[in-house]
DNA sequence: GCACTTGTCATTGTACACAATTTGTGCACA
DNA sequence: TGTGCACAAATTGTGTACAATGACAAGTGC
């Protein structure tokens, strides 16, 4: 491939895995990766360690590194850690957040916009991260921000599936997110930190639920028969 | 310096930063580290970037690496997160521990008792921060795992000075310390959640009056002379 | 005198060759 | 057929030379 900088590979790998492009678990080869981004071993095992210690990739000792998995343990740790420390960032945020961050805020809800009016359902995943991650900055609690850092990669990677509007229903969900994002931007900017608590706790919800449903699908219908000549009827 | 493995080099640098050996702020040379641990630049550098990884340094790009510093904003948000993450820690411990975690955390108590009992004020403080460390692998959950790590090696780092016992009244909180420590014990045993939350908001409560009085020390007395006589006088 | 450029040195970043380790495969033998 | 072993192949880990970068001092023009 042609050359890029370390920082190109950096960042390029960590949408890959947002996007499950990479999936979880899977084998992240140094010899292709380096070949791949034009660049030598030295500097990619570099990256590779930045992301182990951002929660993308998990390295074993002479076994190399593969994307971060996500087995059913960490779902429920995830579900059970997720909207305690979303909400106290939520709070932090709409308390210390600067007029530039919350500028960027903003840019980053129209880059989310645009990738949900443009059916990108991988940029709107990534633009979702985003904006969390700026809210996660106006909070200024490296400590949380650590915690946060990981959720979101899970949270973006079991999210993935939200953006690619299947049937209709999912698409009025997407601007429900959309509005609550704006409305969290509001609640930003005018200081109220009780007002943030609860809209973040809906989004989760609303985020919650959709999740739930795509680890544990509806189930298929034990009678096939029956729903194929359903689906001739309609 | 005689050889050592890379592990050896990243236990005993993290021994050193949470031991202030290292001041916070300080730089750290890949060359002479290299020749310190007897390892090559490369090998020394994952070391780095590990480290970086768990919060203990900060790496800035072509301008090396320096142990993590501690500014009074870090203090401030270290203050604000520390008690909601330990109580949350606690709980998930006393609900998810195993038996051979109980029995590690007994080790690292007598560990702890006997670094007390010797005196050795390094020995102690990194003692009781693998007791909390343990504690954290109790409650299986990296989100939280990650946040709790990073507020060890910031609590490790401010409570130096707790196990050095100045006045025999440390020493009496030093053994209250253990105290608690043995309470928490028997609470985990127990799987008694809400008495393990209680018994670590105390033991913060008892860190943090400590370490408040560290970093705000009791103010030099104004009236020199009168204090000189007293001094005498005793 | 002062801002700006240029050169030198110390330090970090990268490439590559080689060493060490793990993994895969073929084969003998029970 | 299954197990154990030895060797081969692939992959990761380390040492080292060299390139790139940044800090700082000396020089140059205004």
């Amino acid at each position: 491939m042609t050359k890029t900088s370390k920082e190109d590979c950096f960042e390029h790998l960590k949408e890959q895995i947002l996007t499950t492009r990479l999936e979880p678990g899977m084998d992240l080869d140094e010899a292709s990766l380096s070949a791949r981004y034009g660049i030598s071993r030295t500097p990619l095992r570099e990256v590779l360690q930045r992301l182990a210690g951002e929660g993308y990739v998990e390295i074993a000792a002479n076994r190399g590194a593969k994307v971060a998995s996500m087995n059913v343990v960490a779902l429920r740790t995830f579900f059970q850690t997720a909207p305690m420390i979303y909400a106290n960032i939520a709070r932090l945020a709409a308390e210390n957040r600067s007029a530039a961050q919350l500028d960027t805020l903003k840019t980053a809800q129209q880059a989310f916009r645009a990738a949900i009016t443009a059916d990108d359902a991988s940029a709107a995943a990534l633009a979702n991260h985003a904006f969390h991650n700026v809210i996660g900055d106006m909070a200024e609690n490296p400590y949380l921000m650590a915690c946060l850092n990981r959720l979101l990669v899970d949270h973006t990677r079991l999210g993935q599936t939200f953006y690619r509007p299947a049937a209709p229903a999912e698409k009025v969900l997407v601007l429900k997110a959309t509005d609550q994002h704006d409305a969290m931007i509001a609640a930003i900017e005018a200081r109220d930190a009780g007002l943030m608590i609860d809209l973040t706790l809906q989004h989760w919800d609303l985020s919650r639920d959709r999740m739930e449903r795509f680890v544990r699908p509806d189930p298929l219908p034990v009678d096939v028969v029956s729903f194929k000549d359903k689906r001739h009827a309609l």
